[in-house]
DNA sequence: AAGCTAACGGACGCCGGCGTCCACTTACCG
DNA sequence: CGGTAAGTGGACGCCGGCGTCCGTTAGCTT
């Protein structure tokens, strides 16, 4: 599942690398990027000096930690790009992405991270966001999706989707779901046949 | 806009603990609960005794900063379930409250907050899920909401508006208005006629 | 104007995280 | 089995926030 650790180090010295690993992803998960370097090498078992001799930088552990869920992400978009009907290949990048997203309190943290200052996660970001582009635009050309509809929205829920992995663990992956169905239903085209007694909502003074 | 200060204080005391709420509403609306007691002393340019005699725990502190808050809170609900026709009051208070949620990142968090030990948002929250119970329920019954809308979905999609307050103060009004919109109608009734190329969507493996 | 007392804020001791250093341990190799 | 270098983690000094204490300032009252 995770990447191979360079086997170059020495067995103990792997051991404890593999330990740290595991033990920042599931704080990162649970409770974002705010985790203390301190309590990820308690949680390790291992001293401080280790996990700084690992991972000189809280950025560099952070990638190590999360290069499985990288590439879950390409996976899950490159997968969806791939489908022959683009408006199922976009639902199921949706729901996908946003189930990651709500599963990984940190991971969603770094990836959309607003500070990009030596962001390693910023290529990859692009990358997708290339994908994706196309994807919504064939899409959009097939007629299945709302026609004002851009890749921005996408960023934008799933910024918005950030918000769910402050949820309590148990309930984020019913609540993902859910919420990626009424995005879903919400990129549909809009029927001017639908009930429409919803016009220009006025805001709120 | 703010509530009276009590008349007891001297006029230096009273001006001083204005200051101190002044800066508290805006550094919590910009980045969230996280900001440090001294953080707040030092804007308001007052010593950290000063800002722990008003406000002896950040919770007071919270209470009093949001006060505003909540009551906007209560009259865009309040508002919407008294609009005649339940849909629009239902799309009012979504774009309302979102918007109000990104404007303020300290509040959505006080106010969604997950931890609810001695939580005096608690019952104001309460109140409205009551109200907005209602609404959901006669904008159903009124054939304009999709019919496995609840009150559930509502309050997961502000939970997923979190989310906005991330972004940077100058991106989160325009965010805030297009996520709303989408939202919007992901509730609408489901219309079979409108292009089905999408079933259930597989969950990544 | 003068006294009284509310109010102020600098300073204190405490805690916990930060990143580093170094004396000790232990895995590996010949 | 012994030498050696890789690896370890406790301890250190630094910083910044915490909540409180108390000597000083200045607003209100008569």
């Amino acid at each position: 599942m995770s990447q191979q650790t360079p086997h170059l180090l020495r067995a103990d010295a792997r051991d404890n690398r593999d330990r740290v690993l595991e033990a920042a992803r599931t704080l990162f998960a649970e409770q974002g990027l705010a985790v203390t370097m301190r309590q990820i090498a308690r949680r390790a078992e291992v001293g401080p000096a280790t996990l700084y001799r690992r991972f000189p930088t809280k950025q560099t552990l952070v990638e190590a930690a999360f290069a499985d869920e990288v590439r879950a992400c390409r996976g899950i978009v490159e997968s969806g790009c791939a489908a022959p009907d683009p408006w199922r290949g976009l639902c199921s990048v949706i729901e996908g992405l946003i189930t990651l997203n709500a599963r990984n309190h940190g991971f969603t943290e770094a990836f959309t991270a607003a500070a990009p200052d030596a962001d390693v996660f910023t290529t990859h970001r692009a990358a997708l966001l290339t994908l994706l582009t196309g994807l919504i635009r064939r899409a959009r050309e097939a007629g299945a999706l709302r026609r004002d509809a851009t890749v921005h929205d996408l960023v934008l829920i799933l910024q918005a989707g950030r918000g769910l992995s402050a949820l309590p663990p148990a309930r984020r992956d019913q609540a993902a779901r859910r919420f990626a169905t009424l995005v879903i239903d919400g990129f549909r085209p809009v029927v001017t046949s639908r009930p429409q007694l919803a016009g220009p909502v006025p805001s709120q003074p």
